[in-house]
DNA sequence: ATAAATCATTAGTTTTCATAATAGAAGGTA
DNA sequence: TACCTTCTATTATGAAAACTAATGATTTAT
């Protein structure tokens, strides 16, 4: 993979050419497109030409004088228009004044770290005069009290993604416990439960029975309570790959206990009455907990 | 109508400005931002600067030889990320092969006009190999044939937009009749209807019902054939105001008929399996419905 | 046939931008 | 304190980019 090798010319779309060139694909002339964007005729000529090279691409079928856009020059329209109405969007939020009020969040409590505090550290300081109330609790109280109008957006961790989600990530469910511990030996198997409503608790079990292992419930008992009972090897539980802290470990196949399904992190926001600073906060969440997972590596070189 | 004001300096995010900012603020320093990027420190420091001025905004706290992102670095950090995300989904696009497959959309018959046929042709333009197949029911239907998998993506008109849809418009149901007609005097009233499941149908009937208006039914027929017969003065029926064909005339109030509640126009997508050329579909769908309601000024009747 | 309109191209000038070098400021360390 | 290192800011300079204005080539309209 290249990264940044000097001898590929850095592909930035400049949006002063997909100006000129909706423009012209808008108006159906370049004649024309120049007087709207206040440029010569040979200026948009000359722009739509840099983005041909650019993209090495024919943007339009110059027959005779009428130009037409080619089946890529279509498809560069519909998407110039999203980059130049991004490109807006941003320079309305650097200049208007910053957003102000109160935002209610949910997130269960085993998907908090690692995903949330940088997420909420960039946030408070990109909007201070924002308040952000987090509201932690199982996956599903919280999808009651966002459709109770408690809260205005939640993550939840399901086995599926159902109509009004958006999935952010997909990952493993992992057994896990303490390093140079025993206990996952032993029968019937301690399994710490934060919570009685916990999404994880019915795949354990499931896993479990399946195998014909015995088990007992270790809990309840808030998230840290029960990372610190794993700690001290008084049990097992199954988190989010992701999720797992780094001073507790990993219990692979070879520990003995079952293999568990896939869990999905998504995100609900509420469709009515949200405001602008939940929609920012939203976009911000995708964007974040996305990025931290499509991005592994990215080198100098 | 958009005009370019002259004494606006184009509000143009250079994508490089942003890759420079945002790797200045990822590694901590513009001497590390410029080793990442193949520059010297000081066009990235030139860069900084630039960006600044563009912005208007102070984008680093510089104290002492530390640098910290001020509120308003911060805030431009978490969209530069998205503009170049985007830039770069772009530039994939055009470089890519062009997608190929099948496309399922349904859309409710009384919508299809104005909304769809431009997009589609764009679509079509863009995308040359892909199919589109048109599933033209009731709103009620489409949505079981999305949930039955049968279609990947649909629009419907509904009187709220429930979870798992999104809202693209609103607009007013309106009564339509023919020009110079007086069919809407007659009683009982002759109500064009293309479907009984016909969500339009129920906002009609208890309109007229509130009023104590006898009423009959005309038809079920499709959409095309309920449009002639109100040509033909023969009926009137009911409409979102945009999706009014030219020829047929909107019935005010001194018409005598009842007031109507406003309706919305809910996008649906399938969660689970969907391809990237689905996504694309409604994408567009997302960004030419809600463009084409931003610009134009209303016509009053 | 003539005029008008359109896009492409070219020449020339202005503007932009990166480099290289330097200055200045702050943190280490002896 | 003096000295060295490591940053960022600034400046001069040359190269490249990009605009205007003018011109040419081609097509449409009168």
């Amino acid at each position: 993979m290249k990264t940044n090798d000097l001898s590929v010319p850095l592909r930035n779309i400049d949006v002063a050419l997909a100006r000129a060139f909706v423009a012209t694909a808008e108006t159906g002339g370049m004649t024309a497109a120049g007087r709207l964007l206040n440029l010569t005729q040979g200026a948009v000529s000359q722009q739509i030409k840099r983005l041909e090279d650019l993209l090495q691409k024919e943007l339009f079928d110059r027959e005779h004088r009428q130009l037409t856009l080619t089946a890529e020059g279509e498809r560069l329209l519909l998407h110039a228009r999203r980059l130049i109405a991004l490109n807006d969007e941003i320079w309305g939020l650097m200049s208007a004044p910053g957003f102000e009020g109160t935002v209610r969040l949910g997130v269960p409590g085993d998907i908090i770290r690692p995903f949330l505090p940088p997420i909420l550290r960039a946030f408070k300081n990109a909007w201070p005069k924002v308040k952000i109330e987090l509201n932690c609790e199982s996956s599903v109280a919280l999808k009651k009290a966002l459709s109770a109008g408690d809260i205005d957006l939640t993550l939840t961790t399901e086995s599926d993604t159902p109509q009004g989600a958006e999935r952010l990530l997909t990952e493993d469910l992992v057994w896990l416990g303490c390093p140079g511990g025993r206990i996952w030996h032993e029968d019937p198997l301690p399994v710490g439960n934060a919570n009685p409503s916990c999404t994880f608790r019915a795949a354990m079990l499931h896993g479990l029975e399946k195998q014909g292992r015995d088990w007992r419930i270790v809990g309840p008992s808030g998230h840290e309570v029960m990372l610190a009972k794993i700690e001290a090897d008084l049990a097992v539980t199954a988190l989010l790959q992701s999720s797992v802290p780094p001073h507790l470990e990993i219990l692979g196949p070879d520990s003995g206990l079952p293999a568990l399904t896939p869990f999905h992190v998504n995100l609900y926001v509420r469709t009515s009455q949200t405001n602008e600073v939940v929609q920012e906060l939203a976009q911000q969440i995708r964007d974040q907990v996305t990025r931290r997972f499509a991005a592994p590596e990215r080198k100098a070189g």
